[in-house]
RNA sequence: GGUGGGUUGGCCGAGAGGCGAGGCAACGGACUGCAAAUCCGUAUACACGGGUUCAAAUCCCGUACCCACCUCCA
């Protein structure tokens, strides 16, 4: 069986055929970095960073390209607000999405290119369209350049809609447009709005790229005029990624074979673009669970679902999870290069199927678990649960997860251990002795200090309880 | 107005013509001094109305409700 990925351009699952044997190409719109990451935004970093640690796991070769919008309105706003320059915000905020992603185990794609650092190709790119009659100076000496939609015919082939069709945006600033679904791709300084530092010499004079130009030019860049897959959230097909596919074939590229389109996360069925407090921001969402266990909630999910964000279904995933974990905790997987089970090489090459592939890693806790009660090993059940928890991102036995060596984290845990240990002692003795209410007392005043006591063929374990640990 | 998607049990969440995905919660049993963990078992579903079919959660038609996008939101 081979992969098949779901395309929105076509609209069907079909076979996954890459341009070039055993490579694969993947473009995905980052984030614009103009405010602290929520959930909402890293779950398009998750959904892409499955589809490429398995084409991985699948032999790929692959290069994975998620840029950085560094500059647009909000960015300046923001800086203006705050008094701050701009690259300031977009440097810090670039931080915190790079800490938030870090913290969930999402890899650090193969480039990661700026807006900023790539005026000279966006240029370049624009300069070919205005040759080619797709793009022209505004008319109005405003220093904006606008895409030409009418010169294009084919424009709304990857949505399906008809030009004609398409509500002119009320906010669209209409100066200079032949036609008021023209978008820009170089913005003409604002000299009394703007900063210097956010314009770039042109040969239509000082400005700074439109958003949609950013995109077109570096995936051109880093993967060619071809490359294999497009990603990105579903907001983002229209108008981004139908502009960047009308600038790319104007500008007479192939582009993207496949478009990958995930859903959104939503509360209460909103958006989480709109201000919904700090709740939702990834540092205070960890202060609840793991970020293994975000992560998990996540990939339960098929990347093309709608997912209603709650606490408490997050809650469900992070025990669910520790089901996981506990029968990892309790078996020893050799960690070997286990061949992966097919039922889940199958689910995963249907559209990324990661709820039918947790699905098999459940069932495979189960029978390892039987495995255990019968006295017998679950070792090699065990490897393998390992070798799928890794191609999605969440084995817990990778060090990435782990506190790092002689962290407080740590030395507390070996602290703790100490006195724990003697008070199981003491229970134990007092259990000998069929001492109930001793016994109890002593294991309800570790569970009182938040600890779980679990009695094990091999003595006691303690490990912290869930919750308010 | 145009385009795309959705509605599954107490909850989350798969599936896409015929065997009840999986998890969380619940209940019963085993194990345990009692628990916890684990195992075994149980119940509760496919928005509504028609139709096609031997057979529909799945296909078709209609209805209701919900969501997204329509020019700088993942």
């Amino acid at each position: 069986m081979t992969l098949r990925l779901h395309d929105t351009a076509t609209r069907d699952v079909r076979d996954f055929v890459p341009l070039e044997a055993g490579k694969a190409g993947i473009y995905v719109c980052g984030l614009t970095v103009q405010s602290e990451p929520h959930v909402g935004h890293v779950r398009s970093a998750v959904n892409f960073d499955v589809l490429r640690r398995w084409l991985t796991a699948s032999g790929y070769d692959v290069t994975f390209i998620r840029n950085v919008t560094d500059i647009d309105d909000k960015i300046l706003a923001k800086g203006e607000a705050q008094g701050r320059p701009w690259f300031e915000i977009a440097y810090l905020m670039g931080r915190e999405l790079d800490k938030a992603l870090d913290a969930i185990n999402v890899l650090p794609p193969t480039y990661e290119p700026a807006a900023t650092g790539h005026v000279p190709e966006i240029l370049e790119l624009i300069g070919q369209l205005v040759s080619r009659g797709h793009a022209y100076p505004a008319e109005d000496g405003s220093g904006d350049v606008y895409f030409d939609v009418r010169s294009w015919p084919s424009y709304g082939e990857l949505t399906r809609q008809r030009v004609e069709d398409m509500e002119p945006a009320e906010d669209a600033d209409p100066r200079g447009k032949r036609d008021p679904r023209d978008f820009a791709l170089w913005k003409g300084w604002k000299k009394a709005l703007e900063p210097e530092t956010a314009a770039w010499p042109s040969p239509y004079g000082p400005g700074r790229p439109g958003w949609h130009i950013e995109c077109s030019a570096m995936a051109a860049k880093y993967l060619g005029p071809a490359f294999d897959i497009h990603g990105g959230g579903v907001d983002l097909r229209f108008p981004h990624h139908e502009n960047e596919l009308a600038q790319s074939r104007a500008a007479g590229q192939q582009f993207a074979a496949y478009w990958l389109h995930n859903a959104w996360i939503t509360t209460a069925g909103e958006k989480m673009s709109k201000s919904l407090g700090n709740s939702l921001l990834i540092p205070e969402v960890l202060k609840r669970v793991r970020g293994i266990e975000l992560r998990y909630y996540m990939v339960s999910a098929h990347y093309r679902s709608h997912v209603e964000f709650s606490f408490d279904a997050l809650d469900d995933a992070a025990a669910a999870f520790r089901r996981i974990e506990s029968f990892l905790e309790r078996s020893d997987a050799a960690h070997m290069a286990a061949e992966l089970p097919a039922a889940f090489v199958a689910a995963m090459d249907d559209d990324l199927g990661t709820p039918a592939a947790i699905a098999v890693i459940h069932e495979h806790v189960r029978d390892g678990n039987r495995l255990l009660a019968a006295g017998e090993s679950a070792d090699d059940i065990a490897s393998l649960v390992v070798a799928m928890l890794d191609v999605l991102g969440l084995d817990p036995g990778d060090p990435k997860w782990g506190p790092s060596g002689g962290s407080d984290d740590e030395r507390l845990s070996a602290a703790v251990d100490v006195l724990v240990a003697g008070m199981l002692e003491e229970r134990a003795s007092a259990r000998a002795e069929k001492d109930w209410a001793r016994a109890d007392a002593i294991r309800d005043r570790i569970a009182a200090a938040g600890i779980a006591v679990e009695d094990t063929p091999d003595g006691p374990t303690w490990s912290l309880a869930e919750g308010d640990a």
